[in-house]
DNA sequence: GCACAACATGCAGACTTTTGTATATTCGCA
DNA sequence: TGCGAATATACAAAAGTCTGCATGTTGTGC
């Protein structure tokens, strides 16, 4: 490989480094939106809702799909749920408190949304 | 929530988005290292690794612990590697070609070449 | 106490990302 | 054919990131 597969993987996680973006991964694990169904549920401007979906969409993250008037995005990659979910779960344990959480080694219990 | 959830979320991909810090990440799956031992497997500045090993610290990623004349980093949570991997298996589908797979995930009929 | 090894931090220039405003493009419909 | 709604792109200022060099800090051994 030319590019060593860290280069790759950082740029992924940098497709991902951005609030906006991440909510819009998050509202099509829903289900296909339309342009105009994102914009509605994610005060943004609408150029900027664009650009971060160019920039999901040169990452290969989602994908676009005219429908009339309209054009549909969706995910590409069913990993990304599971992507999501890895994040959310190390995130909770970070800011829970990663060294008690440690000592206790994977409770059951339920991670909140 | 004072601080949306995507914010946070978002700001741990950041963490995560730069080559040097996913290195380091991956060694330390594979057991806690002292700094120059990380340095040696490393390609990089030690004021660089230095300066990575700050980022993923602020972030509550990873942790530092002095013992004799070394400061051994070790993972703060576990799920750090369910992470990478799920980072793993995306990029893998995203660049062995997203459109093909989840064509083939959706209508198995269907199936080019 | 001294010098040295192991790490950490301050800083500044180069580079990239972010975001709003303005402008294009595309499509459905009258 | 022309108009309006739905999206996309161009651009530039502001903000943030990256990296090497220089310099601090903190233990260790003598």
């Amino acid at each position: 490989m030319p590019v060593p597969l860290h280069e790759a993987k950082a740029e992924l996680f940098r497709a991902l480094g951005h609030p906006a973006r991440i909510r819009i991964l998050e509202l099509l694990v829903e289900g296909d939106q339309a342009v105009h169904q994102l914009l509605a549920r994610m005060d943004i401007e609408q150029s900027n809702l664009s650009q971060q979906l160019a920039v999901l969409r040169r990452h290969g993250l989602v994908r676009q799909q005219r429908i009339g008037g309209e054009v549909i995005y969706s995910l590409v990659v069913p990993g990304t749920r599971d992507l999501l979910l890895a994040a959310r779960m190390v995130l909770h344990d970070v800011l829970v408190d990663g060294e008690s959480l440690t000592a206790q080694l994977r409770a059951p219990d339920e991670v909140t949304g």
